[in-house]
RNA sequence: GGGGGGUUACCGAAGCGGUCAAACGGGGCAGACUGUAAAUCUGCUGGCUCUGCCUUCGCAGGUUCGAAUCCUGCACCCCCCA
């Protein structure tokens, strides 16, 4: 199977510019590059597909460059967003370009020689320009009309103002399109970089580089878009209640990022296997098999969190991740220390109390229910533990008298509570 | 301006002098079941120093041994007639 028949394969493409030629020209080692907004000081799972894209085009031998966006993210990308965007400060994208720069090491390969990955931010060739240099030298060869047929520009003029906002765009949003397409340009001439790829909202802003590039350089050049990940529900893959999924530990934990795709529905599992994992079509169509004959086996959803959580976590997160799942559904808590306790339950609120107390006995397990904030009163608290739902360190509590003691310690100082199924809290005792 | 109806716990809604911390439904919590799904079933659902005590039925006052229930005033809401 060739890259791009095995990309196909994945659903990963969406549209080209030209099949046959892209076919033809990644016979050969070929530079591409993707862009990414700057929006965020971390990547979240709705960059993913992208950077997996690079690294896929890598493992072929092709060289990825990742664009971060710190002039683009300037002016604000007017494609699949339905108002005017708020513009970011400087000194916070370089902020964010610095963080995205550094989680994006994790998934290229710098040290591959021809093919080594590299990162570039587009200020650094679009920051020196004057107004009218830019006007000269690239607004000239963008017919407005062209501009004006792009979906990107014609959804949002076309809106009414139905919603009290005002509708239509501004000058800045309209210009964006140029910026994007001369970052294409750029790396041509830089980089030789023959081939850009992005989401499906991406195609108006890639094919507007292969017009300037005709125009300026008489160069061809190729575009491909994949796939924007969405659920079967017709909603946005990487958003929970609580928002946006993130690659950044500290943002989103490595537990919470495992269950996150642990979660993933059946019908939308088999997808990102094929799309976000780099396992082999045998093995997918083995899993494919198994949630057939097996859905309660979930071992397509376990497959997918396991790979997704080692990439973007390390083999590491991916333990802690694990190790965090056995005991969130119910494996006892011992043999711990403090600092593994603090990674497992890092999403968990903690209370802290005077070590004395577990000495003379005055800490029940009702008050500390309610010190750690799993129940509103004691009277609630006692409810919890009459029916049967007050667990400290996962075993669950019977006596609604007992005394917390040394011997709850889960670790050096640290008690774990548990009312119901999944509502957990940290007493530690210092 | 005249007449009538209403205001109850997180929400909706019964209760119309003692047995009312207040029926019932929803929600919530806990348990069972289960695929960490959905549905279903069961229990609980004001607070506390808990065989008792305290606070709650729009607000303030009154009648009564005793009031969410009766009376007076006030506030807000709804309907009908002008």
């Amino acid at each position: 199977m060739s890259f791009l028949s095995d990309l196909r394969w994945r659903g990963l493409i969406h549209q080209t510019t030209d099949d046959a030629g892209i076919e033809a020209q990644l016979q050969q080692p070929r530079t591409v590059y993707a862009g990414f907004d700057p929006t965020a000081d971390s990547l979240h799972v709705g960059s993913l597909m992208g950077l997996l894209v690079l690294r896929r085009f890598q493992s072929a031998g092709h060289k990825p460059i990742a664009l971060v966006g710190g002039a683009t993210g300037m002016i604000g990308d007017p494609s699949g967003k339905s108002d005017e965007r708020n513009l970011l400060s400087k000194e916070d994208l370089d902020g964010n370009v610095t963080g995205l720069a550094a989680q994006m090491s994790r998934f290229l390969d710098f040290d591959a020689g021809s093919h080594a990955a590299e990162i570039v931010n587009n200020y650094d060739w679009t920051g020196p320009w004057t107004y009218l240099e830019f006007l000269r030298d690239i607004g000239k060869n963008f017919p407005v009309n062209v501009m004006l047929a792009k979906d990107s520009v014609k959804s949002r003029l076309g809106r009414e103002n139905d919603d009290g906002k005002s509708g239509g765009m501004s000058y800045t949003e309209f210009s964006y399109m140029l910026l994007q397409a001369y970052d294409f340009v750029h790396l041509h001439k830089t980089y030789g970089c023959e081939l850009q790829a992005g989401g499906s909202d991406q195609w108006g802003n890639i094919t507007a580089g292969i017009d300037l590039a005709r125009r300026m350089a008489g160069a061809q050049l190729y575009g491909l878009t994949w796939p924007l990940l969405t659920k079967s529900d017709g909603t946005k893959m990487g958003k929970t209640e609580s928002g946006a999924v993130w690659l950044d530990a500290d943002r989103t934990s490595p537990y919470a990022f495992f269950q996150y795709w642990f979660n993933v529905d059946d019908a939308d599992v088999g997808g990102c296997l094929r799309m976000l994992t780099e396992l082999e079509p045998e093995e997918i169509e083995t899993l494919d098999a198994a949630r057939q004959d097996d859905p309660g086996g979930r071992a397509s959803q376990r497959r997918l969190a396991e790979e997704l959580t080692r990439l973007v976590h390390n083999p590491a997160g991916l333990a802690i991740a694990t190790r965090a799942t056995e005991i969130f559904f119910g494996a006892e808590i011992t043999n711990l220390n403090d600092a593994q306790l603090g990674q497992i339950f890092a999403d968990v609120p903690s209370r802290e109390l005077a070590q004395s107390q577990l000495a003379d006995g005055s800490l029940t397990i009702v008050d500390a229910l309610v010190e750690a904030g799993l129940a509103k009163s004691k009277g609630e608290a006692r409810r919890t533990v009459g029916q049967g739902g007050a667990y400290i360190n996962n075993r669950r509590i019977d006596g609604i008298d007992t005394a917390l003691t040394k011997d709850h310690l889960a670790s050096e100082t640290v008690v774990v509570l548990r009312s119901g199924k999944k509502k957990y809290a940290l007493l530690r005792f210092c």
